[in-house]
RNA sequence: GUGGGCAUAGCUCAGUUGGUUAGAGCACUGGAUUGUGGUUCCAGAUGUCGGGGGUUCGAAUCCCCUUGCCCACCCCA
């Protein structure tokens, strides 16, 4: 009986021609993480349910998938948990500060939409600088991620920036409790979907009075996003500790941002930002690709100085970034802007009959030596076939060794593209190959 | 989890007020071309019409149920 074969809904085979490009542009996230001094960490895909449970806020707690098995475990979430969890069992192996980079799969049960870049299991790049509250830190992966969006493919994307005491002093000042911060963040959030109109009648449908709705409104829309406005808010309400608190770290954030190379208008601060997480305490940041508004965000993150604390005795302040390569490589498909491939052969090296295999695969021996990809074809076929074959999986080269060509002790070397073919010898063969 | 839409060949889709053997393009296979791909020409294969039930002389078409997918919300990478 066959059975039906299907997959788990949210769950995707990648094929070679988005696997290349995948694995490409990962060696790419690894090179940059070690090149700005991060050491890689690996964690389990699963984690004890008390772990993760309670970390992400009330409605990201339901997205947690739970294994069906006595031992009260789950799929982990993200890798910032699991990253604190660590350093909280392994405090005296590890340096002050941690520099760490983590590249794996996480699971969250949400309705998978393929074209906007969300599935249920998918691939983050984390770093993290746990040890320390230095805003040269969180200046750090801030500027670590706009320097990758750049190499990836995205020198145009924008990250906004906030910081939780601004959004908790901005509360204060506008007349909301505390405990009505996380619905009025959750709703200015979509100001750039729903507009402004939006979040008004989203925040009147709550109940919340009209001056503190018009209050935080005004403040919200007031500035460009530049340095600007963070002088204005700053002297607006140059009263609140939690707002003058948030904005001087922001400034200084900025500020070792631009000496880390990032340019000012990469980076907007953007107030109505709040990130659903709840373990950020401080600077908080999110990128998108103004181009591509459908494709959710790329990179996201922030400081979270108390998380680690719940694992341990004392508190250890940490902040990191986490960035998004399915979602990258959606965006870069979805803008145009790769290539598929097929395969990573450079040459196929024809089969001319039976009797001539051993010559063929001598050859393909002597270009792997020289680091050339390729391959024989494995069936003696017609020429033709051969061709094809090459053809269809997009190999640049094709290498035909027939009686003619050991005859003269010569190769014949076909560009595929250019469609024109010439006799070499191996050393020319390889200059040829070899771009 | 809530709301809306869709489901016909490998893919993109036609299919009239219910009417006989369900079609096209692309892709695929073979040949024209036994030492050469991408163009052209010729020939060929392909379907539980998502699944189950119902109405009917007759259902891809109408009704009910179900499953899957897509879109929006929620949340996020």
């Amino acid at each position: 009986m066959k059975i039906e074969p299907r997959l788990y809904r949210g769950m995707r085979d990648i094929l070679p021609a988005d696997m290349l490009i995948r694995e490409e542009l990962l060696a790419d996230v690894r090179e940059t993480f070690r090149l700005w001094g991060f050491a890689p960490l690996a964690t389990p895909a699963i984690e004890f349910r008390d772990i993760l449970a309670g970390k992400y806020g009330e409605s990201a707690d339901r997205l947690i998938y739970n294994i069906e098995h006595k031992d009260g475990i789950a799929l982990r979430y993200d890798l910032t948990v699991p990253l604190a969890r660590v350093v909280a069992m392994n405090r005296n192996d590890l340096p002050t500060p941690f520099k760490r980079y983590q590249i794996q799969e996480v699971w969250r049960a949400e309705r998978a939409q393929p074209r906007q870049g969300r599935f249920r299991e998918f691939i983050q790049c984390d770093v993290d600088i746990v040890g320390t509250d230095s805003l040269i830190a969180d200046a750090e992966v801030l500027a670590l991620s706009i320097d990758l969006l750049g190499r990836l493919g995205f020198p145009g994307a924008i990250t906004r920036i906030n910081h939780r005491a601004v959004l908790r002093g901005l509360m204060e000042v506008c007349g909301f409790k505390p405990e009505e911060e996380m619905d009025v963040c959750r709703i200015i959030d979509k100001l750039d979907k729903i507009g402004e109109d939006g979040v008004r009648e989203e925040l009147a449908e709550c109940g919340f009075a009209a001056e503190n709705i018009d209050m935080l409104m005004k403040t919200i829309l007031s500035g460009d996003g530049t340095g600007a406005m963070l002088d204005e808010v700053e002297s607006k309400f140059h009263d609140n500790k939690r707002i003058a608190k948030g904005i001087s770290d922001l400034k200084r954030v900025l500020n070792f941002a631009e000496s880390f190379g990032v340019q000012p208008e990469s980076v907007r601060f953007d107030l109505a930002l709040s990130r659903g997480l709840d373990y950020y305490t401080g600077t908080i940041f999110e990128s998108v690709v103004p181009e591509l508004p459908h494709i959710g965000s790329l990179t996201g993150g922030g400081r979270y100085d108390e998380l680690i604390g719940l694992f341990s005795k004392s508190p250890i302040p940490a902040v990191g970034i986490t960035i998004g390569i399915d979602r990258i490589i959606t965006a870069l498909l979805d803008a145009g802007k790769v290539e598929h491939c097929k395969t990573p052969t450079r040459v196929l090296v024809t089969i001319f009959d039976e009797s001539l295999a051993e010559k063929s695969i001598d050859l393909a021996r002597k270009l792997r030596a020289e680091g050339v990809a390729c391959e024989v074809h494995l069936e003696p076929v017609k020429l033709k076939k051969q061709f094809e074959y090459a053809d269809a999986q997009g190999i640049p080269f094709v290498v035909i060794l027939g009686e003619d060509e050991i005859a003269h002790g010569l190769y014949s070397l076909k560009d595929m593209r250019a469609g024109e073919q010439v006799e070499l010898d191996f050393e020319s063969l390889i200059r040829k190959v070899v771009d």
